[in-house]
DNA sequence: ATCTGCCTACCTCAATCGGGGTATAGCAAG
DNA sequence: CTTGCTATACCCCGATTGAGGTAGGCAGAT
């Protein structure tokens, strides 16, 4: 079996010749570059053609999220597995959106850094304990209420119309999309708002979205 | 030290009694209880009072999910760690939204198990890597463009009318709450659906609220 | 000093929408 | 077999909105 090609970005001297001795000196794994930083970072990666990029977050120049966003952009196949010592929520929420494959912290010990790579490799996202604590919390945060949006009792049609008026749609064009007449729509419609509590088209779409009714 | 007290709901009767003797047998564990149901869910936490509660997904009766919701609102403290054979999105997702803090996969080591229920003791959320990763995708899937929103050029009172908008305000209302007049809002209004391209109310809320330009 | 962008304000006209009705037909549950 | 719910469809009327103008005042930039 082929070997997992890694490629470190770390600005941290002693760090990044310990890590590529580290993973050198591991079976399966082979360091193919290391980088102080993310300068020529297209040109270094399709040079060394990794298929795990080990990421140091806070550099000197781009920082480590920009670095994710083009090489996803550019090498889709290739994974980044972040590291940093900062775990606030910022970073971790930077560089998921960036789309980080994994992320540990720089207290992680040499075995948990090659099971990590391995981990990535296989299509697993390693993250420390305190980390994905932090992803959860996130996620609860920014996703309120996706199942607990108190029911309407629409019925299917009144969604299906509702759907349309979310995607901006005037009556008419809903009439002529669901292939019934203008007045019917209309009459959805007041009952749609009676359900709602609500008495205007925008009112119902801001409901509609905020509620994830549609 | 305390020990960690577990309490277990798991249908399947081997699994149960495994769980139990490998909870007991661990040093700094104990195993307070162990179900094959949620029934009594609350009179059972009450009781044994667990610090982690190990819980299965799929179960008859109850579902895991709706145990956690419960959990997390009538016991704030306890920790639970959800533990599936499936990983399939909808699962995994209404389990976080749910409030889980640790989601394992049953094909788990006796001694990953451990780790589980003494990491989610102390702060953090073991996932399985594979599970990890689909967390990663559900949150890249469901905050697209948090800072890419393109940006439309509005004018700061062209946003504060539209937030008005949102909100289901008619423009009369948004003449008085901005102190300005009618016909004021709708010369606004209409640079606004120039910019963002609409011609509609409806059209524009669903874009502010969809692209988080609000 | 002029120009550009923004906020302000008004007018008209046609189109659409909100609220109030009424009515028929299908279909499932009681 | 009646009751209730849903979907269908139409009417009217007044209010609101969309589209097209015009225009003054004011701040910052050139």
């Amino acid at each position: 079996m082929s070997q997992i090609r890694v490629v470190l970005f770390e600005d941290n001297k002693h760090l990044r010749e310990s890590l590529y001795y580290l993973i050198n000196g591991t079976e399966g794994c082979m360091c193919a570059g290391a980088f102080p930083d993310c300068n020529n970072l297209v040109v270094q990666i399709k040079k060394t053609q990794p298929d795990v990029v080990l990421m140091d977050i806070e550099m000197p120049g781009m920082k480590g999220t920009e670095a994710v966003k083009i090489i996803n952009k550019e090498f889709p196949g290739v994974q980044v597995l972040m590291q940093t010592i900062f775990q606030d929520d910022d970073n971790i929420f930077s560089a998921i959106c960036a789309g980080a494959s994994g992320y540990i912290l720089k207290t992680t010990s040499p075995a948990g850094y090659i099971e990590a790579i391995k981990d990535v490799h296989n299509g697993g996202s390693p993250m420390t304990g305190s980390v994905a604590r932090k992803i959860l919390q996130l996620f609860q945060e920014k996703i309120p209420a996706i199942s607990s949006s108190t029911d309407y009792h629409l019925t299917p049609k009144e969604k299906e119309i509702l759907q349309h008026l979310v995607k901006g749609k005037s009556f008419k064009m809903i009439a002529d999309a669901t292939g019934t007449t203008y007045e019917t729509v209309r009459t959805h419609m007041k009952n749609i708002y009676a359900k709602l509590h609500v008495n205007s088209n925008t009112e119902a779409v801001s409901k509609a979205l905020n509620e994830r009714i549609v």
